[in-house]
RNA sequence: GGGCCGGUCGUCUAGCAUGGUUAGGACGUCGCCCUUACACGGCGAAGGUCGAUGGUUCGAAUCCGUCCCGGCCCA
């Protein structure tokens, strides 16, 4: 290297160590504050989804998808918006109470309802920073100085005050309805939180005596515990071998109770024998004949799983056991015929993987079927990215059959704050904003408002926490704590998240603000794609084909980590995990450090004289930054990532830089071209740092503030694109050109700085000079 | 059974709406090269009958029909 010339950058290659570095820059300056605007379009409201802390290790696909939030946030800032990236961690429910169980093992009944909750928190506190701790090392830059919890007494109050206001609309009521119950979890779960899974069961065909008559039914069943609960049997209207039956009376085995025989056309002739036991309930098809046909209901399965005294011998057995004992049974008896395994589609609880029951039970509603059509209205109002999502959302809102279900048996989530009076059993609710917890805190009312009775009992239940997250664009924009605030930031801007809950964060989001403000909660909802595994399986940890990306982070940066997630898919799809290819994504890293130090060697003109080759390259720079602005604006990082890696690889450092690097030295060019390449160096790699920074926010504010900018990049503008009149098939000729001389040398067996014969190509006379310094190409 | 998405070199993908030069790139592989930014590099090469099959057309990865496979969601 030329004495004159030495880079500012001095190590060889780009070392991830330095992120720490500055990222602890980041948080001295605090250069990511949110300062609203008093103009509402000038603010950018992000409502991202509090992470849940479930476990370890965090999902990496859950990783990924923070990245992609985060590169929508930096480049909202660049387009010259006031951002406000709120960082929040959802800490109601369920799995943490089995994370805590596990943890400390312990039961949940069985330990005091003050000393589980706090073995709660501690659990969570735990995951909490071990999430956040992961969130910065990634480059996070949401407003972590204002981190808020979904289990805080600010957001309890608002979930609460929420449930007030919609009581008060008359939207909530109570109802014992048949209800999904998992046994495990001990509480009742709505139809958003069941997962269904092909699984071996026995279908059991029993003989049943027709009353009156020789006659005998075979009834098969794949729930035989539930014999004392069956009030009926059906059969297809149309089935020829049962129509005798129909009308008369049926004796139940084992018990010898009558029931009636009907027809109806929901049974399905071909499954098993065609004959149906009715029973309180096997499945949603009971649920829905019990309605039909007034039966009543005999309770057999317990809120422990457990069957009740109604089933005689097998009170307090558990349901699988019951089960087993009664095929025994059946079969001892001659009652049983066949016995058969089948794959069975069973309802399964979300979290515990435990088969559902339905049981009647008495729980608040809040009702939604009437706000079917107007939510429909605002999903079709609301811009998606991509716009292919927003079916996921219109399908589910299509097969919704029932309210929704908001009371849950459960511990570590918000109370519902209300009180009955001892007596006579009215309920009673409190004043909005103040945080109550009615198990443990006295009533605050004197008489009962309707028998004058002075005793009360607290509500034991709390809400499903989605009650809470639903919220989220109401509490981000301090709905309950700042009037000015809140007109200045809601409805939000965007709303990200996955599109594995669109049918729960999403749509209860919409639901509840629509029903509290009336309005759309957010303008716009950016769905992601989900991580899968190296084989395109969805990851999970029972599988056992979850990946730990905290090493691989370490290993080859969060910038790495970062790069990959941005260009492995684009905005909406599944991507597969590779290790491989992130660190495929690390080269890239060390080629923009190897490029900014080569021209870092170099002074930054003001101005100059361009050369042809010069304009050319600007030109291409303008292409390629007018693509990258629209991208942005689409929140669509797949397209810029991609667009610069091939731009900064195979056009810039592969071809422009080779033909300006000798002008660069000074190499037969007079100061005035010497002076361009400098000038145009610079600004080609000022432009592809503020490009790239959003995506890869460490290296890129590295390299610039010690080349460029007294400043943080991530507080400049994206680039502006400039335009000059060169050839559109310019570019493809001098990158044909270059591979051709290349190639030619190559096949000569000559090396790249030996001399070369060559003839330049008309259209190309205007970089000739350049051409020929590069190649040396002899006359 | 219904809906959505997808099926392009070993792998990930661009192109497909507005059909038309040797289907572009990345990762990996192989060969040559330590050329004064980078060997985490450079150059080159191999590798694809664009899921299958009909059709429209002078011409189809691209448009239309049918079918098959995979993923997710729903019944």
């Amino acid at each position: 290297m030329q004495p004159q010339f030495s880079a500012k950058l001095e190590a060889t290659s780009w070392d991830p160590k330095l992120e720490a570095e500055m990222r602890q820059v980041w948080e001295y300056e605090r250069i990511f504050d949110f300062k609203p605007s008093n103009d509402k379009n000038h603010n950018f409201v992000i409502d991202t989804p509090p992470p849940y802390p479930s476990g370890k290790p965090w999902h990496p696909g859950a990783l990924t998808q923070y990245t992609q939030i985060d590169m929508v946030a930096r480049s909202a800032r660049m387009r010259g918006f006031n951002v406000l990236y709120p960082v929040g961690i959802d800490r109601n429910g369920l799995p943490v109470e089995i994370y805590a169980e596990r943890k400390y093992r312990v039961q949940m009944r069985k330990t005091p309802r003050e000393e589980f909750i706090n073995l709660c928190k501690h659990a969570l506190d735990d995951l909490e920073s071990y999430m956040v701790g992961l969130m910065k090392t990634l480059g996070i830059s949401g407003d972590y100085y204002n981190k808020y919890r979904t289990d805080s007494e600010e957001y309890r109050k608002l979930t609460q005050w929420s449930f007030i206001e919609l009581w008060k609309k008359g939207l909530i009521y109570v109802a014992n309805r048949p209800n999904n119950y998992c046994p495990d979890c001990n509480t009742t779960i709505a139809d958003a939180e069941i997962e269904y899974e092909e699984l071996p069961t026995f279908l059991v065909t029993n003989t049943f005596k027709v009353q009156d008559s020789r006659m005998e039914l075979p009834v098969a069943t794949t729930r035989p515990e539930l014999l004392a609960a069956c009030q009926m049997l059906v059969v297809n209207p149309a089935d020829s071998r049962y129509k005798k039956a129909v009308g008369k009376t049926a004796i139940i085995p084992i018990y010898n109770r009558e029931v009636p025989i009907r027809a109806h056309k929901s049974v399905d002739q071909k499954f098993g024998s065609g004959v149906v036991m009715v029973c309180s309930y096997g499945d949603y098809n009971d649920v829905m004949l019990f309605r039909e046909f007034k039966l009543k209901e005999v309770v057999a399965v317990d809120m422990d799983g457990k069957m009740t005294t109604v089933t005689g011998k097998y009170a307090g057995a558990a349901i699988k056991d019951a089960r087993s004992q009664m095929i025994q049974d059946l079969q001892e008896a001659g009652v049983a015929t066949k016995v058969e395994q089948i794959q069975h589609r069973t309802p399964l609880c979300e979290r515990s993987k435990t088969p559902i029951e339905i049981i009647p039970m008495e729980e608040y509603y809040l009702k939604q079927l009437d706000f079917k059509a107007d939510l429909r209205r605002l999903a079709k109002k609301m811009e998606f990215h991509p716009a292919m999502h927003r079916q996921i959302l219109l399908d589910w809102m299509d097969v919704l059959t029932t309210d929704y279900p908001i009371s849950r048996r459960r511990y570590y989530a918000t109370e519902i704050p209300v009180w009955y009076c001892s007596k006579c059993g009215t309920p009673h609710l409190p004043k909005p904003g103040v945080y109550y917890r009615p198990w443990r805190d006295a009533a605050p009312f004197k008489k009962c408002k309707k028998c004058g009775n002075e005793k009360f009992v607290g509500e034991t239940r709390t809400f499903d926490t989605w009650m809470d997250s639903s919220l989220s664009p109401l509490f981000i924009s301090k709905r309950l704590r700042n009037p000015h605030f809140h007109s200045l930031t809601y409805p939000a801007t965007l709303r990200v998240q996955g599109k594995d809950i669109v049918r729960t964060w999403l749509y209860y989001t919409l639901l509840k603000c629509y029903q509290l403000t009336g309005k759309e909660p957010f303008k716009q909802v950016w769905i992601g794609g989900m991580g899968q595994d190296a084989q395109g399986k969805k990851m999970s940890k029972s599988l056992g084909n979850y990946v730990d990306a905290e090493p691989i982070i370490a290993k080859f940066g969060a910038d790495a980590f970062r790069f990959w997630g941005a260009s492995e898919a684009g905005l909406g799809y599944d991507f597969r995990f590779s290790e491989e290819r992130i660190a495929g994504a690390g080269k890239l890293m060390n080629k923009v450090w190897n490029t900014c130090r080569f021209i870092s060697s170099f002074p930054v003109p003001e101005k100059a004289i361009l050369t042809w080759t010069d304009k050319w390259m600007i030109n291409e720079l303008g292409k390629l930054t007018r693509q990258c602005t629209e991208a942005y604006a689409r929140y669509d990082v797949f397209t810029v990532s991609n667009k610069v890696r091939e731009f900064l690889w195979n056009v810039f450092a592969s071809n422009y830089l080779e033909m300006a690097k000798g002008r660069a030295y000074g190499d037969g060019a007079t100061k005035e071209e010497q002076e361009a390449a400098w000038y145009t160096l610079h600004v080609v790699v000022k432009s592809l740092l503020l490009l790239l920074a959003p995506i890869t926010p460490y290296l890129t504010d590295y390299v610039w503030r010690k080349q460029y900018g007294t400043q943080s990049i991530h507080l400049e503008k994206l680039p502006e694109a400039e335009r000059f009149e060169v050839s559109e098939k310019v570019s493809q000729s001098i990158l044909e050109f270059n591979a051709q001389v290349w190639k030619t040398k190559r096949d000569k067996g000559l090396a790249l700085k030996d001399p070369i014969a060559a003839k330049i190509p008309a259209n190309l006379k205007q970089f000739e000079k350049d051409l020929v310094r590069m190649h040396h190409i002899t006359k």
